[in-house]
DNA sequence: CCAGAATTCAACCTGTTGGTTGAATTTTAC
DNA sequence: GTAAAATTCAACCAACAGGTTGAATTCTGG
């Protein structure tokens, strides 16, 4: 009965996307490398703060850190949403599928229920 | 400059997917209605830690509960998965043709350095 | 050399996750 | 009516998220 082994990277990409100000960082890249100063002044927030998500983002391999002299130049690296993509959109095709068949079979046994209410239950 | 309002139900469901528990209850539920003991048995937590989950996960609607007399059947409701899987897929989609005209770009300038230096100022 | 810029580190706070155990609640079954 | 089943509620705990402020670090430029 495989275990299934959910890997450990899609529960990182999936929590760094579930915050909107992890979000918008990254849109604000895919506008090219840019500073952490530059990229936290639009925020509400204190540097720190976005410090913090950047290195959130960093561990989740979405975002590079290039240093030059003083200054860290981040950028985009979107390979990890490949994963997460992937993932939903299978899950969400197998789940659903099942849950058709399920349907149509609950419906069948609904139809045939009613001319022999034999089996489970049978009206209600 | 719209303020790109990101919808906290995304927050919610990406939140949700974030943990293996969760996206194996989400499994298990795609074979059909099952009770929260059934549901946990397979699980090495308490009982109570999967109830837990089940109201997170009902919480991003993506699990609902239909009460029939003291047991209370979970089902599965991947609708919030089309959003998530969207969203996903449209940004990567948008983020790395971004990246991908940045890249051809800095090549061309590249080029066209190495041959023409001059453009601005002549000589360094 | 030295002021200042760009960052992180460290400590702290508050709220939430993810888990536990034990008690309450509601419903079924004898 | 009462025992037991199926759940949640309540309290607690450790860890982490998300934020703050203040100090340290590391570079740059006059």
């Amino acid at each position: 009965m495989a275990t299934q082994a959910t890997p450990p990277d899609l529960d990182q990409t999936l929590m760094a996307l579930a915050d909107p100000t992890r979000r918008a960082i990254l849109h604000r890249l895919s506008e090219g490398e840019m500073r952490v100063t530059a990229l936290a002044r639009p925020f509400a927030m204190s540097l720190n703060a976005v410090s913090k998500h950047i290195r959130m983002l960093e561990r989740a391999r979405l975002v590079r850190r290039r240093r030059a002299g003083r200054e860290h130049l981040l950028s985009l690296t979107p390979e990890p949403l490949d994963a997460a993509a992937a993932w939903i959109a299978e899950h969400r095709a197998l789940w659903t599928a099942r849950l058709d068949a399920l349907d149509a079979m609950l419906k069948a046994e609904d139809r045939a229920g009613t001319k022999t209410p034999e089996k489970k239950g049978g009206a209600r």
